[in-house]
DNA sequence: CGTCGGTCGTAC
DNA sequence: GACGTACGACCGACGT
């Protein structure tokens, strides 16, 4: 086909319904659907990348009644009203096609149907060859000699007359009369009751024409169709008229309207920022910088001096450091960057190994100049990742102190769920500006190089830029953080927990590496025998850690029930639940369940983590993510210690490894239920409120309001269902998952939570509340004002309207406790003994390294600030143990 | 040989 | 289909 000589006509609306259908819950930051644009823009681009056309069109329907109301009043009456997510996404497909380079046509009394008829008819008799971009069959009567109909669907096919066949049954000249028959429902087509489009195709296949049918009626062998032929002859004719698109509407075919321009990069830019296409916003970038560029390498004392005096003058600084690693507690300091304003930016080289950096400033003349104006708290520091800043060049000798925005920590709280929070991203979206990747400085995967091995001539724009676009970055989302009345939480919440959280990455923990390495020994022999029984149990060796192999040999081999199957692949699941099932009737099973344990163990933990203590400080130290977790809450990584096994034996030697110096203990201090005492607090729940008030054991009060006083059961059973009972409700669980645990029918499940509401009404009325305003605006919120978007509370997909109303009742019992956990940080923190250091913290615990001496005395301290972080109308208790190790601690 | 999606399992 | 928030090990398909 060629497309130079091929008008592509497009079928707007139906592309556009396509979209909104095959996406779903897609929107802006702001909120806004955009679902329908963002696939009609990746189906038009498709469209363009693939086949380049010289001249094409799309063509939309406009609001109203056209000439087939006319001729049926009733036309298109049972066809529901375009939804209003899909509608207010309209001018912006519009604009997309525009922006795009394709023009768009409507026409107010004829459908977009009908335009693309008579265009192609035109185009036809002018020469050129047809396209007609869409999923609707209906377009198969213009099919014809240089007139295609393509669905963007199945791409690469194209339906000329035979496809038209082959696809439909029936030539391209009989489509209509077909159509004429069946009728459509949606549009409110009658056609002939009692025919399909089965019987349709097969009459007029027979008798050739719709015409010739009703004249041969009597000829029709099946009755049924025969008479309703004869009754319904008149409103076959009047269906045909309908489902007739016209080729006579009052368009003028002129190529030249129709001529394909090519995007315009900034309208496209423009309007994919504001829907947030991240990814085509990079496209359509302005590569140019908005302002001059004023980026230079500091080379001479001279050179420093005169950034100092500018830094100074400005009262402010943008800050980006340059380090070799990831890892800000073994990453080298390779440069430093600086921004007085907006386009200036100097890159101080400091570990260049290669040529090119020729300054004859040395590394500590260079650190010794910079260190005061870093050091000064009244000089604010802005920069993307401060911790990171912080961490760097503590380790250099260098505090950095007046931290004041941080670009990542802002970009979170304004939308924490969204994808990345890059610097990169950011300055796409909020200056328009795109930035150079580290990638094309260093390069990427595994032959990337360290910048420390890039000449700083190299380096230093991409540097600066850091430091550049921090600045003005930080300028547009301090002002968003006021907008969304953010900005306390940033002041007084995230900024002053980012030093804190330096200082626990900083200290690191102590781990008993020796222990480690002799329950590995024994693991491993244990690990062995399993292994044995399960492969002899099995009759032939497989690798157990391979669900595929382990489900050939429990499914297929032993031919055991399989039960479940798993999310995406729909492969049968060999998960605890499926195994602990299995166990009962086979030996096999029970060992694998063993095998795993130990096995996770001792991958994940003990074999892990001592290759993670730090040679220079023989220290374990994890990363805290302070822009990760959508409620709020604080993530581990590198090592990950907030999921150190607690609820095995086994699991909990690992914990006997984290240990205090000599002479030192180790201090856990963490509070007893936080998230149910958040929920009665926020609730308001008399019943709950008392009871934590009066110190009552929280699931021994909800295992007598569910259970009654007189079940008969087992008190500690009771206490366990209860507290399951408890911790569904906070993650929204369901009756049919809740019975699954507890062991019971769903119905009893589901008796369980009713008496739980009906013993915490408030807790009820509660969670409706959260949900109503959820949908009311989108967003849910924590104590402290913490937000987050729910977009998809307004779901259609019911799966995914109830996902996200989990996600609406957790977040702000989870996330307030978040926001307490944070402030009690803080408050500890500043109260702490200098020789007192806080080593960790997992979501309702902190974990401290104090000498022995003054142990009863810190004990004391964090359980004190930590009960009095906030006021609630329930008492915040702290239970605080002390211990030579993690275990001991908490035991 | 590296990347990435899928599955599973640990914590709170 | 059915429990919220994380991180990470391992497998195996896929692309270079």
């Amino acid at each position: 086909m060629d497309a130079s000589n091929t008008v592509f006509l497009i079928d707007g609306s139906s592309q556009m319904y396509r979209a909104y259908h095959a996406i779903r819950g897609l929107t802006a930051p702001d909120g806004r659907p955009t679902n329908a644009v963002f696939g009609f823009v990746n189906m038009l681009r498709k469209l363009i990348a693939d086949h380049r056309p010289a001249l094409i069109a799309a063509a939309f329907d406009v609001r109203g009644p056209t000439f087939r109301n006319e001729l049926a009043p009733d036309y298109k009456a049972n066809r529901a009203p375009m939804p209003p997510d899909l509608r207010e996404q309209v001018p912006h497909v519009h604009e997309a096609c525009a922006a795009l380079g394709v023009p768009v046509l409507t026409h107010e009394t004829f459908e977009a149907d009908d335009v693309i008829g008579t265009l192609a008819v035109q185009a036809h008799a002018a020469g050129f060859d047809v396209a007609i971009v869409t999923g609707d069959k209906d377009f198969f009567q213009l099919v014809g000699d240089g007139v295609s109909v393509f669905n963007p669907r199945d791409p690469g096919t194209w339906y000329d007359a035979d496809g038209v066949q082959e696809k439909f049954g029936v030539r391209p000249g009989q489509v209509i009369d077909v159509l004429a028959l069946m009728g459509d429902s949606i549009d409110n087509v009658k056609g002939v009751p009692g025919i399909g489009e089965k019987g349709a195709r097969e009459l007029i296949a027979a008798h050739g024409s719709l015409d010739a049918l009703l004249e041969q009626t009597a000829g029709v062998r099946q009755k049924r169709y025969r008479t309703a032929l004869e009754q319904h002859a008149d409103e076959a004719r009047r269906s045909r008229e309908l489902v007739t698109i016209r080729t006579d509407v009052p368009v003028p075919f002129d190529p030249e309207t129709l001529r394909y321009g090519g995007p315009s990069p900034e309208r496209c830019f423009t309007l994919f920022a504001s829907l947030g296409f991240r990814t085509l916003v990079a496209e359509y970038a302005p590569t140019a910088a908005t302002v001059e560029k004023d980026y230079a390498v500091v080379r001479s004392e001279s050179d420093l001096a005169a950034l100092l005096d500018t830094i100074g003058d400005a009262g402010r600084m943008g800050l980006a450091v340059l380090a070799d690693a990831p890892d800000a507690m073994r990453a080298d300091l390779v440069g430093i960057a600086l921004s007085a304003g907006p386009g200036h930016a100097r890159y101080v080289p400091l570990g260049h190994r290669t040529l090119g950096a020729d300054t004859g400033l040395g590394r500590d003349a260079a650190l010794g100049g910079l260190a005061k104006l870093l050091a000064d708290a009244g000089l604010p520091k802005v920069g993307h990742d401060l911790k990171q800043a912080v961490l760097i060049l503590g380790r250099h000798g260098v505090p950095l102190d007046g931290l004041d925005v941080d670009t990542l920590l802002a970009s979170y709280l304004l939308d924490a769920t969204r994808p990345g929070h890059n610097l990169g991203d950011l300055a796409l979206e909020t200056i328009g500006y795109k930035a150079i990747a580290r990638e094309e400085v260093v390069g990427k995967g595994a032959k990337a190089l360290s910048p420390a091995d890039v000449p700083a001539d190299a380096v230093f724009e991409y540097a600066g830029e850091r430091s550049d676009l921090a600045l003005q970055v930080a300028d547009r989302l301090r002002g968003q953080l006021v907008r969304d009345g953010l900005e306390a939480l940033y002041r007084d919440l995230e900024l002053p927990l980012l030093p804190v959280l330096a200082d626990l990455e900083r200290a690191g923990v102590r781990l008993d590496t020796a222990a480690l390495a002799a329950q590995s020994v024994t693991m491993d022999a244990q690990l062995s025998a399993l292994q044995a029984e399960i492969h002899a149990l099995a009759g032939e060796p497989f690798n157990i850690n391979s669900p595929r192999q382990l489900s050939a040999i429990l499914f297929d081999k032993l031919q055991l029930p399989s039960r479940k199957r798993t999310g995406k692949t729909k492969a049968a699941s060999t998960s605890v639940d499926v195994l602990e099932e299995l166990a009962l009737v086979h030996e096999l099973p029970r060992k694998v369940l063993e095998w795993r344990s130990l096995a996770k163990l001792k991958g994940t933990y003990i074999d892990a983590l001592p290759q993670l203590v730090n040679p220079d400080t023989g220290r374990l130290h994890t990363s805290f993510a302070q822009a990760v977790a959508a409620t709020g809450r604080l993530s581990s990584h590198a090592p990950n210690l907030q999921n150190i096994p607690i609820r095995t034996a086994v699991g909990r030697e690992i914990r006997g490894a984290f240990t205090a110096p000599p002479g030192s203990v180790l201090i856990s201090a963490d509070y007893s239920q936080i998230e149910l005492r958040v929920l009665a607090h926020l609730a308001g729940d008399a019943n709950l409120t008392g009871a934590f008030e009066r110190g009552e054991d929280i699931h021994d009060r909800t295992a007598l309001q569910v259970f009654g006083a007189d079940s008969g059961l087992d008190p500690h059973e009771l206490r366990r269902r209860a507290k399951i009972i408890n911790y569904a409700l906070l993650y929204g669980k369901t009756a049919f998952t809740l019975s699954k645990d507890i062991g019971v029918a769903p119905k009893a499940a589901q008796s369980f939570i009713d008496a739980y509401f009906e013993g915490f009404p408030a807790v009820r009325s509660y969670l409706e509340r959260t949900l109503e305003t959820a949908r009311e605006t989108g967003v849910v919120t924590t104590m402290l004002g913490r937000r987050r978007r729910v977009p998809e509370i307004a779901s259609r997909n019911g799966q995914m309207r109830s996902a996200a109303e989990r996600v609406a009742v957790n977040m702000p019992i989870q996330g307030s406790a978040a926001d307490i956990l944070k402030r009690a940080m803080i408050d500890v923190h500043a109260a702490l003994p200098p020789d007192a250091r806080m080593i960790l913290t997992v979501h309702d615990e902190l974990l401290f390294e104090v000498p022995e001496s003054q142990a009863q005395n810190v004990a004391e301290l964090v359980r004190t600030k930590m009960e009095s972080a906030v006021e609630l109308s329930v008492p915040l208790t702290v239970d605080v143990g002390i211990g030579r190790n993690w275990k001991e601690a908490k035991g």
